[in-house]
DNA sequence: GTTGAGCGTT
Protein backbone atom coordinates (compact mmCIF):
# COMPACT_ATOMS: atom_id res chain seq x y z
CA UNK A 1 0.00 0.00 0.00
CA UNK A 2 1.58 3.42 -0.41
CA UNK A 3 2.21 5.69 1.72
CA UNK A 4 -0.10 8.71 2.41
CA UNK A 5 2.62 10.82 4.30
CA UNK A 6 3.17 13.78 3.04
CA UNK A 7 6.96 14.98 2.25
CA UNK A 8 7.87 16.70 5.98
CA UNK A 9 8.71 19.83 3.83
CA UNK A 10 5.10 20.23 3.47
CA UNK A 11 3.12 22.90 1.16
CA UNK A 12 3.53 26.27 1.53
CA UNK A 13 -0.17 27.45 2.00
CA UNK A 14 -0.64 24.90 5.17
CA UNK A 15 3.17 24.07 7.08
CA UNK A 16 2.23 21.45 9.69
CA UNK A 17 2.52 22.86 13.47
CA UNK A 18 5.91 23.18 14.35
CA UNK A 19 8.30 24.67 16.90
CA UNK A 20 9.85 27.35 14.10
CA UNK A 21 7.83 30.08 13.22
CA UNK A 22 8.69 31.98 10.18
CA UNK A 23 7.71 35.74 10.69
CA UNK A 24 7.72 37.87 7.72
CA UNK A 25 6.88 41.47 7.01
CA UNK A 26 9.46 42.58 9.64
CA UNK A 27 10.80 46.53 9.86
CA UNK A 28 14.24 46.49 8.80
CA UNK A 29 14.67 47.85 12.45
CA UNK A 30 13.36 45.53 14.14
CA UNK A 31 15.96 43.56 16.30
CA UNK A 32 16.18 39.83 17.67
CA UNK A 33 16.20 41.43 21.02
CA UNK A 34 12.61 42.82 20.28
CA UNK A 35 11.03 39.81 18.34
CA UNK A 36 12.29 37.67 21.93
CA UNK A 37 10.59 40.49 23.71
CA UNK A 38 7.38 39.83 21.97
CA UNK A 39 7.72 36.23 21.45
CA UNK A 40 8.59 35.23 25.00
CA UNK A 41 4.75 36.04 25.96
CA UNK A 42 3.87 33.11 24.35
CA UNK A 43 6.49 30.54 26.23
CA UNK A 44 10.31 30.04 26.53
CA UNK A 45 12.35 30.80 23.29
CA UNK A 46 15.12 28.81 21.89
CA UNK A 47 16.45 30.59 19.39
CA UNK A 48 15.38 33.74 17.39
CA UNK A 49 17.23 34.69 14.12
CA UNK A 50 16.71 37.41 12.11
CA UNK A 51 17.76 36.49 8.26
CA UNK A 52 20.36 39.09 7.10
CA UNK A 53 21.53 40.10 3.41
CA UNK A 54 25.08 38.95 3.35
CA UNK A 55 26.50 41.98 1.58
CA UNK A 56 24.32 44.98 2.68
CA UNK A 57 24.22 43.16 6.34
CA UNK A 58 20.29 44.59 6.93
CA UNK A 59 17.59 42.68 7.87
CA UNK A 60 15.74 41.11 4.93
CA UNK A 61 12.38 41.34 6.84
CA UNK A 62 11.68 38.04 8.26
CA UNK A 63 13.15 35.94 10.70
CA UNK A 64 12.86 32.54 12.59
CA UNK A 65 11.76 32.14 16.33
CA UNK A 66 12.06 28.68 17.53
CA UNK A 67 9.89 28.02 20.83
CA UNK A 68 10.70 25.22 23.27
CA UNK A 69 7.50 23.57 22.90
CA UNK A 70 4.88 23.40 20.09
CA UNK A 71 1.50 24.60 22.09
CA UNK A 72 3.71 27.58 22.78
CA UNK A 73 4.75 28.10 18.80
CA UNK A 74 1.01 27.37 17.93
CA UNK A 75 -0.90 29.85 20.28
CA UNK A 76 1.75 32.53 19.10
CA UNK A 77 1.11 31.79 15.38
CA UNK A 78 -2.49 32.83 16.47
CA UNK A 79 -1.95 35.65 18.69
CA UNK A 80 1.05 37.24 16.80
CA UNK A 81 0.08 36.98 13.56
CA UNK A 82 -1.50 40.23 11.88
CA UNK A 83 0.51 42.10 14.69
CA UNK A 84 1.79 45.56 14.25
CA UNK A 85 5.35 45.41 15.19
CA UNK A 86 7.58 49.00 14.44
CA UNK A 87 5.27 50.27 12.08
CA UNK A 88 4.50 47.04 10.04
CA UNK A 89 1.96 44.67 10.56
CA UNK A 90 3.23 40.91 10.65
CA UNK A 91 2.80 37.65 9.09
CA UNK A 92 3.52 34.87 11.37
CA UNK A 93 3.60 31.19 10.43
CA UNK A 94 4.77 27.73 11.15
CA UNK A 95 8.16 27.47 9.07
CA UNK A 96 8.31 24.99 6.52
CA UNK A 97 12.41 24.81 6.49
CA UNK A 98 14.07 23.89 10.05
CA UNK A 99 17.30 25.93 10.10
CA UNK A 100 19.53 27.07 7.36
CA UNK A 101 21.12 25.29 5.00
CA UNK A 102 24.33 23.73 5.57
CA UNK A 103 26.86 25.67 3.06
CA UNK A 104 28.31 23.23 0.60
CA UNK A 105 31.77 22.26 0.72
CA UNK A 106 32.46 23.00 -3.21
CA UNK A 107 34.18 19.93 -3.09
CA UNK A 108 33.08 16.34 -4.02
CA UNK A 109 32.91 14.60 -0.84
CA UNK A 110 31.95 11.10 -2.00
CA UNK A 111 33.67 8.30 -2.82
CA UNK A 112 36.17 8.16 -5.73
CA UNK A 113 34.23 6.95 -8.51
CA UNK A 114 35.82 4.42 -11.24
CA UNK A 115 34.08 3.87 -14.55
CA UNK A 116 30.30 3.86 -13.90
CA UNK A 117 29.64 6.91 -11.95
CA UNK A 118 26.12 7.69 -11.53
CA UNK A 119 26.47 7.69 -7.71
CA UNK A 120 28.09 11.27 -7.76
CA UNK A 121 24.65 12.78 -7.81
CA UNK A 122 23.73 10.78 -5.54
CA UNK A 123 26.13 12.38 -2.30
CA UNK A 124 26.69 15.89 -3.89
CA UNK A 125 22.89 16.56 -3.47
CA UNK A 126 22.86 15.39 0.05
CA UNK A 127 24.92 18.02 1.09
CA UNK A 128 22.69 20.93 0.33
CA UNK A 129 19.25 19.63 2.05
CA UNK A 130 19.50 18.93 5.73
CA UNK A 131 15.48 20.22 6.85
CA UNK A 132 15.77 17.16 8.81
CA UNK A 133 18.37 17.66 11.18
CA UNK A 134 16.46 17.58 14.15
CA UNK A 135 19.39 18.16 16.64
CA UNK A 136 20.60 21.39 14.98
CA UNK A 137 19.26 23.73 17.06
CA UNK A 138 19.35 21.53 20.09
CA UNK A 139 23.30 22.47 20.60
CA UNK A 140 22.85 26.16 19.57
CA UNK A 141 20.25 26.55 22.33
CA UNK A 142 20.86 29.33 24.77
CA UNK A 143 20.10 29.86 28.21
CA UNK A 144 16.22 30.72 28.80
CA UNK A 145 15.56 34.26 28.04
CA UNK A 146 15.46 36.54 30.79
CA UNK A 147 12.13 37.98 29.10
CA UNK A 148 9.30 35.18 30.99
CA UNK A 149 10.93 35.57 34.17
CA UNK A 150 9.96 39.22 34.64
CA UNK A 151 6.25 38.09 35.04
CA UNK A 152 5.31 38.10 31.48
CA UNK A 153 4.98 34.50 30.78
CA UNK A 154 1.60 33.14 30.62
CA UNK A 155 0.26 31.18 33.20
CA UNK A 156 -1.73 28.11 32.07
CA UNK A 157 -5.46 28.09 32.13
CA UNK A 158 -6.59 26.14 34.95
CA UNK A 159 -3.43 24.44 35.95
CA UNK A 160 -4.32 21.43 34.82
CA UNK A 161 -2.16 18.78 34.25
CA UNK A 162 0.52 19.71 30.76
CA UNK A 163 3.23 18.14 29.41
CA UNK A 164 4.40 20.08 26.88
CA UNK A 165 5.62 19.18 23.90
CA UNK A 166 9.06 19.95 23.22
CA UNK A 167 10.95 19.68 20.01
C1' DG B 1 15.70 55.41 8.57
C1' DT B 2 12.66 53.59 0.46
C1' DT B 3 7.61 52.80 -0.39
C1' DG B 4 8.08 45.34 1.02
C1' DA B 5 6.93 39.63 -1.39
C1' DG B 6 9.40 36.50 0.94
C1' DC B 7 11.14 30.28 4.23
C1' DG B 8 17.05 30.88 6.15
C1' DT B 9 23.86 29.07 3.72
C1' DT B 10 26.95 34.87 10.36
Amino acid sequence: PMSTRRRHVGNRANPDPNCCLGVFGLSLYTTERDLREVFSKYGPIADVSIVYDQQSRRSRGFAFVYFENVDDAKEAKERANGMELDGRRIRVDFSITKRPHTPTPGIYMGRPTYGSSRRRDYYDRGYDRGYDDRDYYRIRRRSPSPYYSRGGYRSRSRSQSYSPRRC
